[in-house]
RNA sequence: GCUCCCAUCGUCUAGCGGUUAGGACGCGGCCCUCUCAAGGCUGAAACACCGGUUCGAGUCCGGUUGGGAGCGCCA
């Protein structure tokens, strides 16, 4: 089942909310080698708090990871599941002398914190019951299993992003590894199934750089191999600060509905901490080429909607006609109450396709902009259109309709006769396509005018002019 | 408080002892132009600070400052 010498990597987040950015990337990254190197790539949902764990954050994951494509292999696995042979594994410590029963209340423990608190002693468990007789213990009372941590000397771990990073073991103290209801703890469970699943690299957020390090010495003291470790830098908001719901700690699926395409998000997220040089536009299959855990970046980094307005502007541009006017239908039918991209509407999309593209930084402007082809009938002016549709614009507008009677209805000609009316009245072309443009389209600004009367047809376009004609 | 991490234009970054410190987004100007874009050209804009090491530091070391993360019988 294993290819002996794949990597296998994984992506484990713990269903307590949305699948934010920050997630995104930390499943990206892990995706990204998993594919470049022809290893898998698994997904593991630690719902082991059983409190704050939900069905909806769980469907998060899966539909924000699915949107972007970042397709897992094997069966989910559900960490609490496997709370079983977790435990039994805390067992065998316990047997081995690895690991010891602790008979510490909460209310004991909260005590003694507050007492290193206030004399300003860093805040760890004092081993209390590390040697202690457990002749000692108050007879049927619940216990916890702590790992017997080393005391002295140092625990290193090697990450592939950091750098050497070293803590000294007198700062670490003995983790729970079994709580007293006989539950799990996440350090256990991570590295249990961490060594179930065989993973060989675990890239996650630098949030867990600490806990790597008491990771590795369970992972000693089992004797079990050590993983490549790999901390991302964390993603700021805009703003420098920690992300918000304000900005940034969206869920992704957020992303989608804002209009940006799942391409843009693994282009402008893999930018985000890793670089090739000085490439910008990386499409996934090259970003698939070209990945490696070597060029990832160490400083954290901030979110740049205007870079992504960027990048989603360039795979708009770049996108297939026909995958985009699906896309916008789509977008259409989630809106309330939903609208529906009729076939005129859809022709007219692809006819118009080349010069809308080129002025949407995003689905939602697309959408804005093309409005004007959706459905057939005389525009409302908006604020700054109807200021253009004077009586003199009215009165060109007229003149305009006379001058392309009979005329063929097709954008050279109609821009011909544009210039030819402007020529006449000493005006420039502006001068009568902006009162064109009001009428036909109900805005001030759109694509090349004349094409678009061109798309939307002599009938039409007469209709929309007429109402705005004197 | 303690431990750990980070530090190049406003932002994302390239740089791996010797560079006019490069690119991208954004911003300014010019060109194109029926509007708005797109596109082309162009301009302003950075090595946080202080000490070392070295013939020579953005690059190596130490400290300062500033950010961030962690210190649970949460994950």
């Amino acid at each position: 089942m294993t290819e002996i010498g794949k990597p296998v990597l994984r992506f484990a987040p713990s269903p307590t909310g949305m699948l934010h950015i920050g997630g995104a990337r930390t499943a990206l990254f892990n995706w990204l080698y998993a594919r470049h190197s022809g290893g898998r790539f698994l997904l593991r949902i630690e719902d082991t708090d059983r409190e704050r764990s939900t069905p909806e954050a769980v469907s998060a994951i899966i539909n924000g990871l699915s949107w972007l494509d970042l397709t897992w292999d094997n069966e989910i696995v559900y960490q609490f599941s496997r709370a079983g042979r977790h435990r039994e594994i805390a067992e065998k410590l316990l047997a081995e002398g690895k690991a010891y029963r602790c008979y510490a209340t909460p209310a004991e423990l909260e005590e003694m914190r507050a007492a290193q608190r206030a004399a300003g002693k860093p805040i760890r468990y004092d081993g209390r019951w590390r040697d202690r007789d457990p002749a000692e213990a108050p007879p049927g009372a619940p216990f916890a299993i702590r790992l017997k941590a080393p005391q002295t000397g140092e625990t290193i771990i090697h990450d592939v992003v950091q750098g050497e990073v070293r803590f000294a073991n007198e700062q670490l103290d003995d983790m729970v590894l079994l709580r007293s209801d006989g539950n799990p703890t996440y350090m256990l469970a991570v590295v249990v199934d961490d060594f179930d699943m065989a993973i060989t690299h675990i890239i996650r957020g630098d949030d867990h750089l600490n806990n790597a390090a008491r990771q590795l010495q369970l992972i000693r003291a089992l004797g079990w191999p050590e993983p490549v470790y790999g901390h991302l830098p964390l993603i700021h908001g805009p703003d420098g600060a920690k992300l918000s719901k304000r900005h940034g700690a969206l869920a992704v699926e957020a992303y989608r509905d804002m209009g940006y395409l799942p391409e843009t998000m693994r282009n402008y997220l893999l930018r985000l901490g890793w670089s090739h040089g000085n490439e910008e536009i990386i499409p996934t299959t090259q970003a698939i080429e070209w990945f490696n855990l070597d060029n990832i970046g160490k400083s954290p980094a901030r979110l740049d909607f205007k870079k992504l307005d960027n990048l989603n502007a360039h795979y708009i541009r770049s996108m297939d006609d026909k995958v985009l006017a699906d896309e916008i239908a789509a977008f259409l039918a989630r809106e309330t109450p939903p609208r529906r991209l009729t076939d005129k509407a859809r022709s007219r999309l692809i006819a118009a396709m080349g010069s809308l593209k080129d002025r949407a930084k995003t689905i939602l402007e697309f959408i804005a902009g093309a409005d004007f082809l959706f459905t057939d009938g005389v525009r409302q002016p908006d604020e700054a259109a109807a200021k253009v549709l004077t009586d003199e614009a009215k009165r060109l507008n007229g003149e305009f309709l006379a001058a392309t009677e009979g005329a063929p209805w097709s954008a050279p000609v109609l821009e011909e006769k544009a210039r030819e009316l402007a020529n006449a009245k000493g005006l420039k072309l502006g001068q009568v396509a902006q009162p064109l443009r009001a009428a036909a389209t109900g805005r001030t600004t759109s694509p090349p005018i004349f094409a678009m009367l061109e798309v939307l047809g002599r009938e039409e376009s007469v209709a929309r002019i007429k109402s705005f004609s004197a």
